[in-house]
DNA sequence: GCCGTTTTCGGCCCGACTGTTTTCAGTCG
């Protein structure tokens, strides 16, 4: 387990695609259904299909039956699926986008695509600029808000990618890369952890100073060679700047590759990683410092001795600056603050715990022994079950009854970890007056009490009190997901969320910042004011599955750090015995 | 399309909510 194994995660993708394709076409629910069920079952495979389907024994994975078996081995021995391409040519790959609109399922999608001819996003957008859709059957004007509203958020996201998919895609491209002999390191947005990326960047290392004529020419670095190591084909673009620069599409990712000569590996390290205003500001540096960078390496003056910059550490201390952590490059006030006087950030190594997280008692896919053992290897110390007590109806929740249960069972399981130490939490739903879906008497038996907004989202003034109200209720120790947004999918329900702020540094609550790849909730800038007006935070991974518990860096990386926070800042970076249990003001 | 100590057909996590109806379909979680 925790190894990233894309050619599993490729099957599934290609499963839910043929599964939405399906929808749109208007199969059977139940068999577009069994496409999902197949990739959920992949997806949580703890080992290599290849190895599966070489054991021929792919009919033993659950949601794997006759027909889906011989698809599915030929998506595992040749990377393609003549299924998923005949159906393209019925239904366009593009009503993807449609389907991603808030507002529109499968049969909307499927009445837009026949009745309109509706097959993309930017059809979509010019069938509601021209009114077309309004006399469609189910289609009234608070519908067509709600989709023309979505459709300005799906568009946000066209093109871009969760840094929760990009990170690991690129962790393995690397992983190949040296696996046969090469230096290599992504850079760019990645590196820096944007939450959402427009293209993975990676730096290869490569032996010889000159830079070729064409592609491969001259380089002990071969174009075959380069594509064998990344499997995948690139697309040449020429010379650019002293980089030869490759680009293809990954799995929706635009992929850049650059290449360098070993001395001057560190330079553009930093150059590529950016951003723009950081990077000229250290060219000013060198400038001021007399050195200037030439073809392997720097130059200080008229000397014609060549100082190799190897990485950027090297290049940091030939000029004598203190090396900015690549989060908080985008932050001009940060990054001269560490010049200046130096701090350091937070980091994963920091976390001592998760305070978020769903077993089978609810909706997760992990045992509550699962979940230990995970943790374990991730290192904490703690980690707090908090399963849903909620009112949506399909999930088998909490209640009176099984909270007890669970928590006896908790209380059996703690006896044979005592390596670690588990908390008996729960996360209730905020319901729509701003009430909890447990009584006073269940939330008081409970160790930690996430309560989080499932259900209604709108509009903002009503969620901002629903999440006042919960904050201060004496039960309730962190507000989950605090603005509701899923990336590419829903915006955040409030945008001004210094009153809640004010709320919590009132009553005590604590904020959960998210680290679902897709949430990043709270973001940078919303968790940077909640530390600075002094609220508690936590960082939580609000996982449902063995691979969802190392989503904690999205969290740490991408929210924390990027917004400068130091370690701190976040409850679950001290040990248990320091916070634990919570005590809300004034009670 | 999957699945089966109620099985080879007939089920499939299911109910609330919403906007659209005039009795309900579609979406969402």
């Amino acid at each position: 387990m925790g190894s990233y194994d894309m050619d599993n995660l490729a099957v599934a993708s290609t499963l839910r695609e043929i599964s939405a394709l399906l929808a749109v076409k208007g199969e059977d629910p139940f068999k577009v259904r069994s496409y999902e069920k197949a990739a959920d079952s992949i997806e949580y495979l703890d080992r290599p299909l290849s190895e599966i389907v070489a054991e021929g024994r792919l009919l033993s994975v659950p949601g794997i039956g006759k027909n889906l078996a011989p698809k599915i081995e030929e998506m595992v021995r040749t990377g393609r699926s003549s299924f998923l391409e005949k159906l393209k040519t019925e239904v366009p790959e593009s009503v993807l986008e449609i389907l991603m609109v808030p507002g529109i399922g499968p049969k909307t999608a499927h009445m837009l695509f026949h009745n309109l001819g509706i097959v993309s996003l930017a059809g979509l957008e010019e069938g509601l600029a021209r009114g077309s859709l309004r006399n469609l059957p189910g289609l009234g004007p608070k519908r067509l808000e709600l989709i023309s509203k979505g459709v300005e958020e799906v568009k946000k996201y066209m093109g871009k990618t969760l840094l929760g998919i990009a990170l690991p895609f690129g962790e393995e491209m690397v992983s190949r890369m040296r696996g046969r002999g090469f230096r290599c390191e992504i850079v760019g947005e990645v590196r820096r952890r944007t939450p959402v990326v427009s293209q993975l960047e990676l730096l290869v290392c490569v032996n010889g100073g000159k830079i070729p004529a064409s592609p491969g020419e001259q380089w002990d670095l071969s174009l075959p060679r380069v594509e064998e190591a990344l499997g995948m084909r690139l697309e040449w673009q020429g010379d650019d700047g002293g980089l030869i620069r490759g680009r293809s599409l990954g799995p929706g990712l635009k992929l850049g590759v650059s290449f360098c000569p070993p001395e001057e590996f560190g330079l553009w390290t930093l150059i590529l990683t950016g951003e723009e205003e950081y990077v000229s500001h250290v060219k000013g540096v060198l400038a001021e410092g007399g050195y200037a960078v030439a073809p392997g390496g720097l130059k200080k003056g008229s000397d014609t001795k060549l100082l190799p910059v190897s990485d950027e550490e090297t290049l940091f201390s030939i000029i004598g600056l203190r090396p900015v952590p690549p989060e908080i490059r985008h932050r001009p006030e940060l990054w001269r603050e560490v010049e200046e006087r130096g701090f350091k950030l937070v980091s994963i190594a920091d976390i001592r715990g998760d305070l978020h997280l769903h077993t089978t008692w609810s909706d997760g896919v992990m045992s509550l022994e699962q979940a230990i053992g995970e943790c374990r290897r991730l290192g904490y110390e703690y980690l707090a079950v908090t399963d849903h007590a909620t009112r949506i109806s399909f999930i088998q929740g909490l209640d009176s009854h099984r909270i007890r249960l669970q928590a006896e069972e908790i209380a059996r399981v703690s006896r044979h970890s005592p390596d670690i130490a588990l908390v008996s939490g729960v996360e209730v739903d905020i319901l729509k007056d701003g009430s909890l879906s447990l009584p006073e008497e269940d939330l008081r038996e409970a160790e930690l009490v996430v309560a989080s907004i499932h259900q209604g989202f709108e509009p903002a003034e009503v969620y901002l009190e629903r999440l006042k109200r919960a904050a201060s209720n004496p039960f309730v120790h962190v507000i989950g997901h605090p603005t509701g947004r899923k990336m590419g999918r829903r915006p955040p329900a409030i945008v001004d969320i210094q009153p809640l702020i004010e709320t919590c540094s009132k009553t005590g609550a604590c904020l959960e910042v998210n680290a679902s790849p897709d949430r990043l909730d709270l973001n940078e800038e919303a968790v940077r004011s909640a530390w600075r007006a002094g609220v508690k935070l936590v960082v939580a991974t609000d996982a449902h599955s063995v691979r969802g518990l190392s989503d904690m860096r999205y969290g740490v990386d991408a929210c924390l750090r990027r917004a400068g926070l130091p370690s701190d800042a976040v409850l679950n970076s001290k040990p248990l015995s320091e916070w634990f249990p919570l005590k809300k003001k004034g009670i």
